[in-house]
DNA sequence: ACCTGAACACCGTTCAAGT
DNA sequence: ACCTGAACACCGTTCAAGT
């Protein structure tokens, strides 16, 4: 009976919702967000754009899907391995998966159904800190900070035009070559400090993480006194 | 003479690129950057969508000029006042300027072509530090946890659906009580905490410069650290 | 049950014309 | 010098049809 069914489009394996989002996500990785219309995605799976109607109720739930594959991407916080590692980690495997997927920084919350792998992310994240004996609105606090560096800094990477060391100090040259000669008069500091960047080039892993860890000795150092209110 | 050439339509004074940039960015700041287009603005200015190229380049450079006029509204950084309430004071202008045009989120860096207010912005945060004795490389740590912090914020900000203390119950209240029963067991934690935002309420004011004192602590804590590099 | 084709109401931008 | 009108190559999405 199944053979009598299969007829002679049996070439390419019947779309399904998940070949749906990996293929958006793969354009979004490679195109960025504008690269990816339903025409592109449509082509990319050697169909026709009403196609993927039947798999996503539209761009919106898309979206929804591709940014709940990012969330899954972000390690779980270990609670065993105490708060301040557990968080470390964390925030390094999310900037990790914002870097892997650019597309995705200013998506990540702005989401009206927050998917599961998002939701399983928030319940570990306020487990943690709650189990490491945070009271709620410290809790609140150091999510608020950690998420915010995290996002701000993946914003950055995602925004300034290099990517690696070596092309800070290239696109640094470029600017310091282009600009109109008056520039060094009138920003004297901006240019010394882009030529000693040029110099000594800019690691993004680096600057992540000392950033990262003053934070957490700030959340650290406060933390008995925070605990004061630990009931509330 | 200058009566013979006035025409009847002598009703809407000229038109400019000052009024054109402002036009735009009042669009956005009420309609959001998707509720701006090329003709959306020329309603608005009483015009048709082709007269604005006469003014901006096209729709990348509007946005350029858009940009710089944020940048033009952020405090410029007083050395006077030593770094510590230099960098606090243009950080909590930086965020207020950005919760008033949500849209430049996110753009504020992007651009290939920074304008005159960025560029000076700028040079006056490099020239504070490193007037306040930061190293060159030191300079640029400061810079980048503070500017990803006030980004990362600012994205939270227009990213989570709600803006005063009061919604923010309103919404969490809703959420629990959309959710699907098995919310509650299957994310314990994430439930607890928002039970717990809704009955306290979220300021955000008063949570960024929460997190914004915590970070100046762990740069001010620094610096003895910091300043053994100085020559460098 | 799943896919298609044609159409609609939008975009940003070009080009040739108007005054 | 500044503005206009028509057109082009794109969008996301609806609707009626095909198999």
């Amino acid at each position: 009976m199944a053979y009598t069914l299969s007829s002679g489009s049996a070439r390419r394996p019947r779309l399904n919702r998940d070949a749906v989002l990996a293929a958006a996500v793969g354009i979004a990785d490679r195109t960025g967000i504008d690269g990816l219309t339903m025409r592109t995605l449509a082509d990319e799976l050697g169909v026709v754009p009403m196609a993927i109607y039947k798999h996503v109720s539209g761009k919106d739930e898309l979206i929804d899907g591709m940014v709940d594959i990012v969330w899954a991407e972000v390690e779980l916080p270990d609670a065993t391995a105490g708060w301040r590692s557990a968080m470390r980690a964390r925030a390094v495997s999310m900037r990790g998966a914002l870097s892997r997927h650019r597309w995705a920084v200013g998506l990540m919350e702005s989401r009206m159904q927050p998917g599961p792998a998002n939701l399983r992310q928030h319940n570990a994240m306020m487990g943690c800190l709650r189990e490491s004996g945070f009271s709620f609105r410290n809790t609140v606090h150091v999510t608020s900070v950690l998420d915010a560096y995290v996002y701000g800094f993946a914003l950055q990477e995602k925004t300034l035009p290099f990517d690696t060391a070596e092309e800070s100090g290239q696109v640094a040259e470029q600017k310091r070559s282009t600009q109109p000669e008056t520039a060094a008069q009138d920003y004297p500091y901006l240019m010394e400090v882009v030529v000693e960047l040029m110099r000594s080039g800019y690691d993004y892993t680096v600057e992540f993480e000392l950033g990262l860890d003053l934070i957490l000795d700030g959340i650290e150092r406060l933390r008995p006194e925070w605990a004061d209110e630990a009931g509330r």
